[in-house]
DNA sequence: GTCCTCACTGCATGCGTTTGCAAAACAGTG
DNA sequence: CACTGTTTTGCAAACGCATGCAGTGAGGAC
């Protein structure tokens, strides 16, 4: 018995002979309602289709049980993964997720966290990109838990999830120099970002324990054409690395391309190549990168768990960084 | 000045000295205000840090800004494409994305559409999710404009913006036979989806067109492993097809990697290679995938066009199908 | 100066819920 | 049956805003 229009609880009140308060309860849980007009109501509900409107509620209540998020790539197969984790997780929660695309340009995320905070969001994560510290105020300020995901201010406060970035890039530095490797360079993603700070910490700390110095260094930005780019001033020459740190999965697929492609070197013969995430074309044949992998479900869940604590009231404190692990493949 | 907790306009109306109606005015585009007092407002709204409240405004005009989004796949790189691109457009507009995932089975889609709508979603778009009838009805009585995007129903009367996949599938056919290729192969998506069939009935139009005949044919379903496994069975074999349509880029990827990695055939010596999209990854030289273009950002101003439109209250109806084109590199 | 017009403004109502409070119903006890 | 304790239920007041309607004032025409 499909109806056209808006069915309101009134309605069903009526049809079911009871009280609005009585619809309401029937679908407020833990609420106190007899099974006989429970029964009814439902009967009711049913037949003219009825739900709750979640908008009314979360006026009421003030929770309006969505998450916002900011994410500045898409095209880095790592977020889309993200995306999925987060949204099932938090669909579990009964909350979901309003997307927001925040333009690579960093000075714009104000006008894009203020767009969220009018839509009531009961938490909100902000994936990649940088928080400056007056707007984490401004979030902070409105109440609403904010955690960000993959990336930490230096002044502690905010809630951050992140992998251990710095171990990963000990990680890679000590197998690129148990392979025997050298010359060993480093293509970084955008120097504002913590990640890349800390990946790039740990790959400088490896080195120097090996007693080895950073062979070459470029800037990617974490964008695809700019670590190309990178690439090319770094290899196309007599000079050249036979390793190099990349510091994403994504860019280090547009490096490989240039190494082979391009340069016609062999990949790991002439140049050894380490990304970092393990995003799953990494896996891939064509590729077959050797990675520092970051625990994508971990982070989705202590997202999620920090979340639904402040939440619930409890206030919460960054955990320690999560581990990572090298997965070894044959591109290193 | 950061003031705590929710500013509401009559906190701004008090310190401006006038009523909450002045306010409300002065954020309401084209509503009649002095502009001494639009002055005066907005300064103390400014001073307060007052953004309007998006849910409150929802209730009262029924229009709530937000466009349900629901999605199966994020894996292949054509949805976070168009994810990133729908979002951006319709920010554009105003309007902002809730993603819903659609677990890859198919009979939770009803719940799904139910959660969405309790959201008082302005518009509902549907990328890769098969839609019942009932449930097209139910969307309908909402009153919830819905589009369905890279599917379309056999029945008349949903809004669907697809590409010309039957064009698309000619296309492949007539290039791989230009080629000289006569044992040509079909690696299926999703039979349950109209983009699937109308692919193939392309491709054997385009065979029956030179006097050929579909060499062999499998099944992949759109998933990777799938399409992985149904290469193993068409290509581990002495009869093997010297050609090969795969239904989209992400399932041609995973069938190049057999290919290559597995079977040490050379693509395209030994087999040409055409998938469909021209994902971004397609034209990265580890594949140089050929494919047969849908053109997403069209698909997206369609979609974005539609629902403004429907919400504007113009019955609109499905345009023809988009253009597709043949993206040549070295695959085939 | 009077009257009319018109641009502004405030009042009050309503959007669809939830929830504290108090009345009502019910069950249990002596 | 009277009385108490416990559920269950309805009333009414929010939540933050938009908007029709009536009223205020200013400005212009005569």
């Amino acid at each position: 018995m499909t109806t056209i229009g808006k069915v309101t609880s009134l309605d069903v009140a009526k049809r079911a002979g009871v009280s609005r308060s009585a619809v309401s309860r029937v679908f407020t849980p833990g609420a106190s309602v007899s099974p006989r007009t429970a029964e009814k109501v439902r009967e009711a509900a049913e037949a003219l289709g009825y739900r709750p409107n979640v908008l009314a509620r979360a006026m009421l209540t003030g929770k309006s049980k969505i998450i916002g998020l900011v994410v500045a790539y898409l095209d880095n197969h790592f977020y889309p993964t993200v995306l999925e984790l987060l949204s099932a997780a938090l669909e579990r929660e009964g909350y979901h997720v309003l997307v927001f695309m925040a333009s690579h340009t960093a000075d714009d995320i104000g006008d894009v966290v203020s767009q969220i905070l009018d839509y009531q969001v009961d938490g909100l994560v902000l994936a990649s990109v940088a928080l400056s510290s007056d707007l984490a105020d401004r979030c902070r300020a409105s109440g609403v838990p904010v955690v960000l995901f993959n990336r930490k201010l230096e002044t502690e406060g905010e809630f951050a999830v992140v992998s251990d970035n710095r171990m990963g890039g000990r990680l890679a530095a000590e197998h690129l120099i148990a392979l025997g490797r050298t010359r060993i360079g480093h293509i970084a993603g955008w120097e504002g970002a913590s990640t890349q700070r800390d990946r790039e910490a740990g790959l400088m700390e490896g080195l120097r324990a090996a007693g080895l110095g950073l062979f070459a260094r470029e800037v990617g930005d974490f964008r695809l054409p700019r670590a190309k780019d990178a690439a090319r001033r770094m290899f196309d020459t007599d000079q050249r690395p036979d390793a190099v740190l990349v510091a994403n999965d994504y860019m280090a697929f547009g490096v490989m391309d240039v190494l082979r492609a391009e340069l016609g070197l062999s990949v790991p013969e002439d140049v050894a190549v380490i990304g970092f995430d393990d995003v799953p074309s990494a896996a891939w044949p064509a590729y077959s990168l050797t990675t520092i992998k970051q625990d994508a479900e971990a982070m989705v869940s202590a997202t999620v768990n920090a979340l639904m604590s402040e939440i619930g009231g409890t206030e919460v404190v960054s955990p320690d960084p999560l581990p990572v692990s090298l997965i070894r493949r044959h591109s290193a």
